[in-house]
RNA sequence: GAGGCUGUAGCUCAGUUGGUUUAGAGCACUAGCUUGACAGGCUAGGGGUCAUGGGUUCGAAUCCCUUCAGCCUCACCA
């Protein structure tokens, strides 16, 4: 057999993911066996692979396949989110690239052009997912909009308002002026601006010497002002209060009034009331029974009620109006200032509060639900300390109603219907509309009846609501929906409550929480006696953000991201999996260290993790190509073969127990390292240097016994299997290569292997064994000494040393890795060799060249006072009776331990000083 | 303004209820190796007053407080 000495991924993962995919190992269907389920954070259908998902998916790939290994049924659903503004605005602007404007479009016609590009793109990052390995279920994949997920949200909704939770209301929302739609202030980003204060001033009406400044940093909105607020207590403005000013350039007058909302300190301490456009202003214009003048559209410009400047955008009126102060001798001052300005989480555009009619969630209850849930451990989050963040924003004081509504065409539409009056209008109650829900026309139609007391309504008479809903009001039901379970239990009550969810702290609010609230609304409605538990999952596992090495978020606008597909490309999936996962803890941050050009500043698409990876693979495909280069024969098999061969079994169990201990805590990175260091370390760097047979010239080597081979080719087995959830490809290709494999004898689909019992006394041995070799070696480095030139070993002669080399194997490891002609026991330090400790045993290397005796004497004097210093240590505590009173009696006794061999260890050292000295 | 997280080697991070020979890994660095699986390799080495100052304790990287630095969340801001 021949075998490139570089390990190929490309080819291994294109055709080991065709094989799994075509053994329908993905799939799962509900079973006898305990269930093991993930649904995945639904990416925007529209969204492109990046880094952020590359480690989300790792990590949830991982789960799965480990999952899947111990012979639990793993099912994880994929699938993709409809985005609504985010998608709505990619159709739109391409439309409009296209010539044709949203607002020529019917509403039918627009959702086909979207439906239509949606088939078109959507979903490609499923396919990108295919490239990193990860094992979904691909036969359930789930898109948010779909008519299944559509139906239960509408379901919900009416359910929600029958419960008396959903309510219409007038409030101040966040509109998104670009995207034309209200906001929930969940999608609100705040971000200090620099800006400026204008000071401004009113003429008092009646008397046009007095006046009064107000401060703003807004004077485009003055046209709506319908008062001027000072402070009660405020000395300065008293006189005034009761009078009229008149707001400048339009002469509208306008009260002066008091409210102790005014911060006498800030700015003049005059706060001119423009309830329309802020929401504080709104209150006080509530409390003192104001007029609400709105002057804007919905686009940000402004309207006829403005008087001036009418069609202009916000802020082009106000440079504009800054020169019409200016002019009229009504600006005072202006001032630099700082202040936080929110945008649209999906448009960027300035974040314009607006009195609209919308849809709102009352958040009451459920938030409680959600706290409780947390909080007595039903769902647990990892790492514990996001509990901080999701109890500040659940917390009744800060809990507001979620705005569920949305000006937009491409999601969900509301399913409420209004009465069209004969003058065309809506049909109102004390002036109010009034909109009738039900899941279909017919149900609303029916209340509508009753309602207005007419029998004569039809279907013709009911217009419905054109709003859509949030689209994290479909994707919080995501772990019911993706199991129909709105309509059928039969999957639900199998796979429900799922295990693990996997995914960025940056959607704790917008999505985890809201999921678990979905989950305590139905679960138990739709379940019922079957009902497992009402959380939609058990554990929350947060990745951090990924970020570049000056902590700034990987984004595509900052170009700071490496290219996922590119690092796939250059270092094979399983290189770019172990590199994703060596640089990641639960809840940190991931400081993805990738090199920037430095020419365009742009991510280069390298990296020395990915690389590590890559590496690693490549290391264990040598490993393979060394030991099926073996001859081998039936022969009978040396100790040191034997020895090794229940080292590495019991070194493989010790590292596979500590994994199962980190796997149930999340601790993936510390699995990953621990077997890289096993199969790099002990595997090839002891283990096949020890068994590796002798080379006897002419390319050739001498035949390994079989029973070594086969235990070899077990162990590797072993250690591919229970590394296959992390590097699925590389370990699915050598397990291949292992041996003739029959159909469906995969190494994905093996069992996970079990940690057996474990000679410690054997590993202790063995760690001796090692720690003499490493130091041999030292000795021929620091001497320059070929490790090619055999050496003789002299051992003194002491319990310890005795036994160790007593053990079957040790001696000959000592030969054959220390490469030593000969080894053996003493009384006495032999001449002209160089002596060192291992432990508490003395040993003495002879050397064929002149010995250095400063330096030597430099080196055990350095010895000597490390141990000086140590003994000092471990004595101070020994000494200190309250250590020896209270301290438990093993560690105490371990310090008398440590005491001893400090003392015997300075012994040994002084004496090789005292004969160094002779 | 309220709250949270982080600070350990040049870099990225471990260090699990305080006690495992006066702190570990990987990368980077240094030295040696035409080694017959692998130079994408092998062997060895240097490098840390665990941010700071206190406290609790027989014992602190680990628990408590101070200060500093970085990051984050929420709220408010005329």
């Amino acid at each position: 057999m021949s075998l490139s000495n570089r390990y190929n991924p490309k080819e291994t993962e294109t055709k080991w993911y065709a094989h799994w995919e075509k053994n329908n190992y993905f799939h799962s269907e509900p079973d006898e066996r305990e269930p093991y389920t993930i649904v995945i954070p639904p990416p925007n259908v529209t969204g492109v692979l990046h880094m952020g998902h590359m480690l989300n998916n790792t990590i949830q790939d991982i789960l799965i396949r480990r999952a899947r290994l111990q012979g639990k049924n793993a099912c994880w659903v994929p699938g993709t989110d409809h985005a609504s503004i985010a998608t709505e605005a990619k159709v739109v602007k391409l439309l409009r690239e296209q010539g044709i404007k949203k607002s020529d479009l019917t509403r039918d016609e627009f959702l086909s052009h979207a439906f239509a590009w949606k088939d078109k793109y959507g979903g490609m990052i499923l396919q990108q997912l295919k490239r990193l390995g990860a094992s979904c279920d691909w036969e359930r994949t789930r898109f948010t909009m779909e008519e299944s997920l559509s139906k239960a949200v509408v379901k919900v909704f009416v359910d929600l308002h029958k419960k008396g939770k959903i309510y219409r209301g007038l409030r101040m929302t966040n509109w998104d002026v670009e995207a034309l739609t209200a906001l929930s202030n969940e999608e609100v980003i705040y971000r200090d601006e620099h800006s400026q204060l204008f000071h401004i001033r009113y003429d008092i009406e009646g008397d046009s010497n007095e006046g009064i400044i107000i401060a703003t940093q807004r004077p485009e909105t003055i046209m709506a002002d319908t008062a001027i607020a000072v402070h009660p207590d405020d000395e300065r403005f008293k006189h005034l209060i009761g009078k009229n000013a008149l707001i400048p350039l339009i002469n509208r007058s306008i009260p002066i009034i008091e409210d102790t909302y005014v911060d006498i300190e800030f700015g003049t301490g005059a706060l001119k009331i423009t309830p329309a456009h802020d929401p504080n202003d709104y209150e006080v214009g509530q409390r003192h029974g104001l007029e609400v003048v709105d002057i804007l559209n919905a686009n940000g410009t402004l309207n006829e009620n403005a008087q001036i400047l009418v069609g202009e955008d916000r802020f082009v009126a106000r440079k504009k109006i800054k020169k019409l102060l200016e002019e009229s001798g009504n600006l005072v001052k202006l001032e630099d200032y700082t202040t936080s300005i929110g945008h649209s989480e999906r448009t960027d555009a300035v974040v314009e509060p607006r009195l609209t009619l919308q849809w709102y969630l009352d958040m009451k209850d459920f938030a409680a639900t959600g706290l409780k849930a947390v909080k007595n451990g039903e769902v647990k989050f990892y790492p514990e300390s996001m509990w901080n963040m999701y109890y500040q924003w659940l917390n009744e004081d800060n809990i507001r109603d979620w705005c569920i509504s949305r000006q937009l065409w491409w999601g969900q539409q509301i399913p409420a219907w209004y009465v069209r009056t004969a003058d065309g209008r809506r049909w109102t109650v004390d002036g109010q509309e009034v909109a009738f829900v039900g899941g279909t026309v017919e149900e609303a139609l029916g209340e509508a009846k009753i309602k207005t007391c007419s029998n004569n309504l039809t279907v013709k008479d009911l217009v419905r609501d054109e709003d859509v809903v949030d689209t994290w009001f479909s994707s919080w039901l995501w772990p019911i929906t993706v199991f129909d379970g709105f309509e059928n239990t039969d999957e639900l009550k199998y796979y429900y409550p799922t295990n693990t969810l996997v995914t960025g702290w940056d959607i704790i609010f917008f999505w985890v929480a809201r999921m678990i609230m979905a989950g305590y609304e139905w679960s138990e409605e739709l379940l019922g006696a079957d009902l497992k538990g009402k959380q939609p999952f058990n554990d929350v596992y947060f990745t951090g953000m990924v970020r570049d090495n000056k902590r700034r978020k990987m984004s595509k606008s900052l170009g700071n991201s490496p290219d996922a597909l590119e690092l796939i490309e250059n270092y094979g999936a399983d290189g770019v999996r172990f590199g994703m996962l060596s640089c990641s803890s639960a809840g940190n941050d991931i400081i993805f260290d990738a090199p920037f050009d430095p020419v365009t500043k742009k991510s280069l698409n390298e990296s020395k993790l990915c690389e590590q990876g890559r590496n690693f693979c490549n290391k264990m495909w040598n490993a393979l190509r060394l030991i099926k280069g073996w001859e081998i024969e039936d022969v009978e098999q040396p100790p040191i073969n034997e020895l090794a061969v229940r080292w590495i079994k019991d070194k493989a169990d010790t590292v596979m127990d500590n994994a199962e201990k980190s796997f149930d805590q999340y601790r993936l990175s510390d699995v990953l390292m621990g077997q890289y260091q096993l199969i790099w370390s002990d595997f090839c760097s002891w283990y096949l240097e020890m068994i590796k047979p002798a080379y006897i010239g002419d390319g050739k080597s001498k035949p390994l016994d079989r029973k070594t081979y086969e235990a070899t080719i077990g162990v590797f087995e072993k250690l591919m299997v229970s590394l296959h959830p992390f590097m699925p490809f590389v370990t699915e290709e050598i397990w291949h290569q292992l041996r003739q494999r029959q159909e469906g004898n995969d190494c994905m689909v093996q069992s996970y292997p079990k940690a057996g019992k474990i000679d410690e006394e054997l590993v202790a041995a063995f760690e001796k064994a090692k720690d003499v070799i490493s130091k041999i070696r030292e000795i021929r480095n620091n001497k320059g000494i070929s490790p090619n030139e055999a050496l003789k070993l002299f051992v003194e002669k002491s319990g310890p040393s005795e036994k160790l080399l007593d053990k079957g194997g040790i001696k000959e490891m000592l030969m054959k890795l220390g490469n030593l002609s000969e080894l053996t026991m003493v009384n006495e330090e032999p001449s002209n060799t160089v002596s060192f400790l291992s432990g508490t045993g003395k040993y003495f290397l002879e050397v064929n060249i002149e010995i250095d005796a400063e330096a030597e004497l430099k080196r055990l004097t350095e010895e000597k006072n490390y141990y000086i210093g140590f003994i000092k240590g471990v004595g101070k505590k020994l000494s200190n009776e309250r250590f020896v009173n209270n301290a438990p009696a093993p560690v105490v006794e371990k310090e008398r331990q440590k005491l001893a061999d400090g003392e015997e260890k300075l012994r040994l050292v002084e004496e090789s000083l005292e004969k160094l000295e002779v």
